[in-house]
DNA sequence: ACTAATATGTAGCGTATGCTCCAGATGTCG
DNA sequence: CGACATCTGGAGCATACGCTACATATTAGT
């Protein structure tokens, strides 16, 4: 009955071991702790937590698992550290253009057309929060916290684009919220789509059928 | 790099284990093979398969492994087993009313009301089915066209529901397929929440916005 | 009673997994 | 150079997992 799942509910391992920056003294490592990172993000992404195996990630990495373990902790320490990096890479490309633009409802088609590139690119993956968080099924706290945070951070962008829409007059505030939790609960369909290996043409008719609902929503002047 | 998922691809098992009907001769079964499917059946619906494992079938089915193996051949029989169980639950509980209903729009709602209750009721555990789906990441082919058609029945369910909606003039015939898609991409968002542990009132947000879109729909008259 | 057939419990096999130990390599600093 | 600190490779540990072997128990047919 034990559980091995994606993390302990503990304090567990305050990660003192991730150093990026070069030591005073030592040998210095022979990797680049970067892109090492970037490599186990993938690893994590496209096959979930538990699938990825120690061995998995020294054959990928090309690193030991005595170098991995002392440059990162623990494999959940490594995970921690590649949701990190996973969440600035996916601020920078699909969050950042949404909330920077003046656009309303145009920026928010253009971000759903970007999500749908983001969880289908380069082989089926989903997007990785999301498939943490239906990995682990919600019994890490620290996880489920993370992702609770993240979506309200997505659903919150998604009422401001909403707003401006509002405010250059192409759509009515009629709803807001319900045309949020709409969107939201598409993101996270079309992510399960393509976390669960659908095929392309049927999640790009989910990807559609939110636009032309979004595009519904356009008041006609 | 050895995978060790769901199932392999290969033709694997012909379970002729499987046996619910007594021997003629030989020692009888201490157990009732339903009984025991269904707590199977329970156990990979909230746990997922990988994490559950035959010692804890063997703890919660009240066997031996011995017996487990001798009656359902291995655990990737078991699991077909159970899917085939949880599919006939599944259309009986939540197909058969939507279907059967000469209603349309109400039938509908009816529907996303009691999946709203499916994938929550006793504790978080979603759609097997998709849950499955998400867990194999579409590796495993047999259990890919399993879930594709399984989301084939529910779609045409639905549209014929819409048209039945047509019929009795509650809404316009416009873009039934998108309408369709959308459904089925909030039916896939609200699992994979209910999946990932998501609050039920936020799972309820999901699941009152798709109801206030279908209600939308209604043709003024 | 005896044989055939099936079920059950126990022990264990082979492998995988997360992680650690440790001897040696490779660097900096005095 | 020599002392120190860190990194690396390889071997291995403890445990868990899916599954099997096998002796024993329990039934039906003769």
């Amino acid at each position: 009955m034990r559980r091995h799942g994606l993390g302990s509910d503990g304090i567990g391992a305050t990660r003192m071991s991730i150093q990026h920056s070069a030591p005073i003294r030592g040998r210095p490592r022979a990797f680049d702790a970067d892109v090492v990172l970037q490599a186990a993000l993938e690893l994590f992404w496209k096959r979930g937590y538990q699938a990825t195996t120690t061995r998995d990630l020294e054959a990928a990495l090309g690193l030991s698992q005595s170098s991995l373990y002392n440059a990162f902790g623990s494999k959940q320490d490594l995970l921690t550290a590649a949701l990190d990096r996973y969440e600035t890479l996916i601020d920078g490309e699909l969050l950042a253009p949404l909330e920077a633009s003046d656009a309303g409802l145009d920026a928010l088609d253009a971000f759903l057309v970007a999500l749908g590139d983001w969880v289908t690119h380069d082989g089926r993956k989903g997007c990785m929060l999301i498939n943490m968080m239906a990995e682990d099924g919600g019994d890490t706290v620290v996880l489920r916290e993370r992702t609770t945070r993240y979506r309200e951070r997505v659903r919150s962008a998604l009422v401001r684009a909403m707003e401006r829409a509002v405010a250059h007059g192409e759509i009515t505030a009629d709803a807001l919220d319900l045309r949020a939790d709409l969107l939201m609960g598409m993101i996270l369909g079309m992510n399960i789509a393509a976390r669960g290996g659908v095929a392309r043409d049927e999640i790009d008719r989910l990807l559609a059928s939110v636009r032309y609902q979004v595009d519904g929503w356009r008041s006609s002047d």
